[in-house]
DNA sequence: GCCAACGTTGGC
DNA sequence: GCCAACGTTGGC
């Protein structure tokens, strides 16, 4: 089916990442990159519903407690290199790639997520140690009105 | 540094 | 199968 019926399937998430293991800056300069090291069963499915062309918000845990960017599933979830299989396992892990779009015009830290109460439902506040989650398209529009983002 | 949330492990 | 102990995440 052509694009519109594409875009109206697209699919948003948010994706948690420590600045310190892996930042935004290097999301950048790499461009495209595997998001590995996910080791949560909740987190896990939630990479495996990805499909390509789906976005998610970029977000810095710990350091800078805020959303810095977009990024674009580039392909579809497959077993993490990262992942140690046990001898005569099965992997268990999946990571997906991760394609740079862009950096959000006004960053959104979670003191605003927080302070908004039409977000009072997200993910992100709700289950905080989550690492993936999905984000609703209005939840999406909204964060991306709260950053500037002209998406 | 502390603590809440929560997942995992292991003894029973 | 239950539950206490422990480890990790992530906000404060």
């Amino acid at each position: 089916m052509p694009a519109a019926s594409a875009l109206a399937e697209r699919r948003f998430w948010l994706v948690k990442s420590e600045p310190d293991a892996f930042s935004w800056q290097q999301q950048v300069a790499n461009g495209t990159e595997p998001w590995t090291g996910v080791r949560n069963a909740q987190a896990a499915s939630f990479l495996r519903a990805m499909r390509r062309g789906d976005r998610a918000f970029f977000y810095h845990s710990n350091v800078g407690k805020e959303i810095v960017g977009v990024v674009e599933v580039a392909r579809e979830a497959y077993p993490d290199p990262t992942e140690a299989v046990p001898e005569g396992r099965a992997p268990r892990w999946v990571c997906t790639d991760m394609r740079a779009v862009g950096p959000m015009p006004r960053p959104v830290p979670l003191s605003a997520i927080k302070a908004e109460p039409a977000l009072a439902e997200i993910g992100l506040i709700r289950q905080s140690r989550l690492s993936v989650m999905p984000i609703s398209p209005e939840h999406w529009a909204l964060l991306c009105r709260m950053g500037g983002w002209e998406g």
